[in-house]
DNA sequence: ATTATCTATAGATCTATAGATAATGC
DNA sequence: ATTATCTATAGATCTATAGATAATGC
């Protein structure tokens, strides 16, 4: 019955070879997890070219081959990562279309910015720096990357309907296409200010989405108005905001 | 006299063993600023970490060992590249805060926000990408970057001025030390415009810097007039404002 | 039988140093 | 003499594959 290993995994004995660690492996996290943990923290941390499979497996608790076992290689992982940053957001899309009422399009937009922003500052690593590497922004050759860069196409077109109907409201008429990109730019800055080693609280949280409204075309008290449909908005629909494990 | 060297040089021969390959050399530049530029040509493409000395040495037709004649190291060669992406900015400012009056705040920012948006637009490869790396953003052990970083903080500070300033003239009185983050981050959606394959030509540059104006409260009517104005004094200065040679 | 690991290793890098060499400059 | 390159190479990686092994599951 192998209480020594039942014992280290809380309870529950997985198959295979044991690790060649008596380290305490964490309870309910699939190995594939693991992995995926450990990457996050390396490569924010050390960069991605510069981070060895040796490395990772080290900080996993495995040896160097077995990480093959799980990813085809250290893009693999990436791109896995990356999928998971936009995910969250995507799904918020959808619900705010659905519960907003499109009569009031300041208060979509400052949810949308809100949530986006939340998702990037509270990820246990600043993952969002990652998106930034040629290797993932530029297509090459292999292409573990295309399906990540659509979801980030889209996500920038919701912010570019969202805010196109913002801007006509307010009066802004030559806001088109450029719309999108400035304004999911300006809450990636986000990433940016983690860089930095600032904090992001709620304050910082709502001037940012303040400045989206902002870049529409807004007044001052229609901005107030929606920050506080969007505060209510956001503590209401709480659940499903955290997707990983501290 | 050697009329073979001086015939690929331009009319110059220059001291040295002769290199491996007879291609022509470039007349006036400097094998330290042939690197410079092999540099930012593969370090925006394939990434700072992927791009190995022997690439870099191949790109420039000289052999591996020599680099280190010129530069310690890639580190040390990419430091050099970013503080050339800062420079012509912080020239900048000097003369706007001389030249413009302190009265048009709107004007100050505008000018310089157009500036920094065409210095980055118009740079031969996608350098400020760089700035971005785990390496440069936070502090390691050598820290060959602590002078690039101080001179960005000191640009920040700039934005934060300008942008101070405006928004008190604008009514907007919270917006504090975190303008200043918010307005360079709204220009430097120029390299993600680049690295997305996007031109960046004067009509989008001046819709970026007008979104500056937005964030600080700006309506459009002087929005108008600080474009004009702005365009028209880029346009004196025409002068010093490119750097890098083709 | 299936799963997840291990050990061992081939082959391909890549960095940085030591010392030689071929130009120009004086 | 000075400058800018060259050749050669030691030592240290790093990736990815092949095949063995130690668990659980049935």
């Amino acid at each position: 019955m192998s209480t020594a290993a039942a014992a280290l995994d809380g309870g529950r004995a997985r198959p295979g070879r044991p690790r060649h660690v008596s380290v305490a492996v964490p309870p309910g996290v699939s190995p594939r997890d693991q992995i995926l943990q450990a990457c996050a923290k390396l490569f924010t941390s050390k960069g991605f070219a510069a981070t060895s499979t040796r490395e990772i497996a080290e900080a996993v608790g495995i040896r160097q081959a077995s990480l093959y076992y799980h990813f085809a290689g250290k893009d693999e992982i990436l791109a896995d990562l990356l999928g998971a940053t936009v995910r969250p957001s995507q799904d918020k899309v959808a619900q705010i279309e659905a519960e907003v009422s499109p009569t009031c399009p300041e208060a979509a937009l400052f949810v949308l910015a809100l949530v986006d922003i939340q998702t990037l500052a509270d990820a246990p690593h600043n993952v969002g720096m990652l998106a930034r590497l040629p290797d993932v922004v530029s297509a090459g050759k292999g292409e573990v990357y295309a399906g990540f860069r659509d979801e980030l196409r889209e996500l920038t077109s919701s912010y570019e309907a969202f805010g196109a109907r913002l801007a006509e409201q307010c009066g802004l008429g030559d806001a088109d296409e450029e719309l999108g990109a400035m304004l999911i730019q300006q809450v990636e800055g986000v990433i940016v200010l983690r860089a930095d080693g600032v904090t992001v609280d709620k304050a910082r949280a709502n001037k940012i989405a303040a400045g989206c409204l902002r870049l529409c075309g807004c007044g001052q008290d229609q901005i107030s108005q929606a920050r506080h449909f969007a505060e209510d908005f956001v503590s209401r629909h709480l659940r499903s905001g955290q997707l990983e494990s501290r």
